[in-house]
DNA sequence: CTGTTAGCGCGTTCAC
DNA sequence: GTGAACGCGCTAACAG
């Protein structure tokens, strides 16, 4: 059962008593060069035969599609929410942006995605976090598109046009001063493996904070992943009289990270202080609420298609670097404020 | 600055010392009706020049494009998880899946996505909880694209090929009584007008429940959006005795509360019980954990598919019914099991 | 088995 | 200002 047939412009042309030049004309630059009266009978003649433009024929036409392709690795929390800034960016430059899961990394689904976007003839690409290794990535992105990564550190400029990363390293550098600060005497940083480089932003800074203390503090770094998180907690905390600071890869950790805090009812902000990131509904609405730092998704996304447009020739104002850093905004609630300072 | 020309079987022809046509046969339905020495010259010129197929072409000549797309409200929680598990099914399915996030049911976003679709002409639709009424839609989509709807009750039978729609007023129902079972002498609803019909669909569940127990029983409705939750959770429960039962809209909803009683140091589940929609992250690693209904999103996606993949003409099995209803399943954990039951 | 040819729907020259 | 004609890259009959 194929479909049915759809109006073109032929029979629009034929319905307004004018030739299809002059249907394309009209329907396209908004009447340029096209008498009045023509306009209205085209217009009214595409409105009454229900005439929608296809799309594939145009694109094939003009060798352009004013499609972008978005590849990320899920579409829950912060991706999703990336996913949805995106598509009002591209919206409102003109573009429409096809949305891709990879499943969580997964090189296999990552790498057809783009293979099925790359034959759909996409202008742009954004890719977050690219899964299968820059090698075959060359290889497929060779075909002229443009590719902009979403927090992608170092990558050949042969591959990307851009990058735009989100500060986690530097969130997370302020972070461990900030504990410290508040009187914590142990540090911990609570990571995710499984999220490869952004965790290991997180680290560095992480580990650049601690070398930047004016004093020597007890800290280590621990994966949630192989992580018992009460007795990690019994251990750590219940077990001294110091107060300890954590600081957790996500919102996500962080809530299981409370949940077993106030399970073994351990005191926060007291006992234990704790700094998220994402800034996301849980951080939000739990209790306590998490410190947690915050992501401009929308400068964000406008960065990302900026950079995009930029390449395609549109003026728009991009930052000049390659690697653009997009800082966090750090959102202070219970967790880190000591009943003192109320 | 246009896109650098890619290649073309014309020249994948050329290279391969054979026809057009013969590569098309080749590189399109696997090497039916070929010599194997053809097909490895094909191939081969194929793979050497770097060949992709264009998808405008073989759409616009088949009239075929073998892509479905999906208007879902956001991209976050439900919808995202929803969204991944639509792309999986359909990839399987050899189509692949569009998504477009109406920001929130505003309607002139959902109609302009909409309109995207349909100029792409997308070989079916998936869409969750349309917006903009059907009078327009049926307007749109009387292009005789056929339209899945999920989470759409009582939709005529001219604007949608089907429908797939959870089991939130079974649920709910279910909620109650096990709520009334577990001790419970006062319910409430805590619902989100804003997602209207499947807000309504929950309070339906919830006012049969009511009906069915075989004793009166205090009760109410009230809205996330217009409630004080500390001041609600006080009065309703602080100042009695008695154990009050609460079915929250989603996990979202139910956290605020939880976190509410917690400040409030509200015995749970002695003094307060509670049970919400969805199993997410939230009710799974919250403390204590949230008893919620799980949605089957891959039963849920294989349906709304599958529905598309009949009308299309492919033999697989779909329910009878336009309306399927996917029913939920309910985890308890702590917010529901009484101390003395361990 | 392979090649020839005629579209698919639209954008874009050019003449008129 | 308008119309005829060609091309975009590919598929689907047919011929051979």
């Amino acid at each position: 059962m194929s479909k049915p047939k759809q109006v073109t412009i032929v029979e629009v042309a034929a319905a307004a008593g004018v030739s299809i030049a002059t249907v394309s004309n009209v329907l396209n630059r908004g009447g340029i060069r096209s008498s009045k009266e023509t306009i209205r009978k085209v217009e009214l003649a595409a409105e009454q035969l229900g005439y929608r433009r296809n799309t594939m024929a145009a694109g094939l036409s003009r060798n352009k599609t004013f499609e972008i392709g978005l590849i990320v690795p899920g579409l829950t929390s912060y991706y999703g929410r990336l996913a949805e800034h995106l598509q009002i960016e591209a919206h409102q430059a003109g573009y429409h942006l096809s949305v891709f899961s990879s499943g969580g990394f997964d090189p296999a689904i990552e790498r057809r995605n783009l293979e099925v976007l790359l034959q759909r003839r996409v202008d742009g690409l954004i890719c977050h976090g690219l899964a299968m290794g820059m090698e075959s990535t060359r290889a497929i992105v060779n075909s002229g598109t443009p590719l902009v990564l979403i927090n992608g550190w170092g990558w050949p400029e042969d591959i990307a046009v851009g990058a735009v990363n989100l500060g986690f390293a530097e969130a997370c550098r302020q972070s461990t001063k900030l504990l410290a600060d508040r009187g914590c005497e142990s540090l911990v940083y609570v990571g995710s493996k499984h999220s490869k480089v952004i965790d290991e932003q997180r680290r560095l800074g992480f580990e650049a904070g601690i070398e930047q203390l004016n004093r020597q503090i007890p800290h280590h770094i621990v994966d949630m992943k192989e992580l018992d998180v009460e007795a990690f907690l019994q251990e750590e905390i219940a077990g001294q009289q110091q107060r300890v600071g954590i600081i957790a890869f996500d919102d996500h950790v962080a809530l299981k990270l409370l949940s077993a805090a106030n399970k073994l009812r351990i005191d926060i902000p007291e006992r234990l202080q704790m700094i998220s990131i994402n800034n996301n509904y849980i951080a939000m609405h739990s209790y306590p609420g998490i410190s947690s730092w915050d992501i401009p998704y929308t400068l964000q996304a406008q960065m990302a298609i900026h950079k995009l447009l930029h390449k395609f020739g549109h003026s728009v104002e991009t930052g000049e670097e390659r690697e653009f850093e997009v800082p966090l905004t750090f959102i202070e609630r219970e967790t880190t404020q000591l009943n003192d300072m109320e």
